[in-house]
DNA sequence: TGCCCGATTAACT
DNA sequence: GTTAATCGGGCAA
């Protein structure tokens, strides 16, 4: 049986709330798959959008937990987090990979690749076979297009270092699902 | 106003 | 291993 994550379940620190989603599902307008990969993002950390201060871009970051954070990477790629802890701590959780389980020939078409390796194993990639763009950022997680569902079952969660950046690079706060073959790199040793 | 760089990806050599 | 694609934030002048 599913059990719906409702917005509640973002107002801890990113760092439980990290961890947590990993193995959780992520549906939005009907497809998407099981979370396998994410990263910590904290308003004290450099590396954070929210580290010097509110701006147009990344006003939702101060905002509630529980609503989308997009953002446009490298004026190209859409990026999706979560944000999380209460209002005004400006802390989000990036959505990194995802193994595909709904709306798999969707994704295809989308993604314009066959195989099912590569049609969430990265935040860009993710967000075009969901389709997610500017449109939603803002949006509430637990309502319409977007559901999360906790997983159904324990799993085990690597950590390490986060993925292209070069402040605070040394901070493990990337998690990820032992041994998936999903992930955007491989967590190493 | 202008310049540099980035939470990326795919297509090169 | 390297590079182009391409946009907005942040900072210097």
């Amino acid at each position: 049986m599913l059990k719906r994550i409702r917005r509640s379940f973002f107002s801890r620190s990113v760092h439980e709330v990290a961890p947590d989603l990993i193995g959780a599902t992520l549906i939005v307008a009907g497809v998407g798959g099981r979370i396998v990969e994410v990263e910590a993002y904290h308003h004290t950390d450099p590396a954070a959008h929210s580290f010097r201060g509110e701006t147009a871009r990344n006003a939702v970051m101060f905002g509630p937990p529980g609503y989308a954070y997009v953002y446009r990477s490298y004026g190209i790629h859409w990026c999706l987090n979560f944000v999380c802890e209460p209002k005004g701590s400006a802390s989000a959780v990036l959505i990194r990979a995802l193994e595909p389980t709904a709306g798999i020939e969707a994704m295809r078409r989308r993604r314009g690749v066959a195989d099912q390796r590569l049609l969430c194993s990265g935040p860009g990639r993710l967000c075009e076979a969901l389709r997610i763009t500017g449109a939603h950022n803002g949006l509430a997680l637990d309502r319409p297009p977007f559901a999360i569902f906790a997983g159904e079952e324990a799993v085990e969660v690597v950590a390490g270092p986060r993925i292209g950046i070069s402040k605070a690079a040394d901070l493990p706060w990337r998690y990820g699902l032992k041994g998936s073959r999903f992930l955007s790199k491989p967590f190493v040793q």
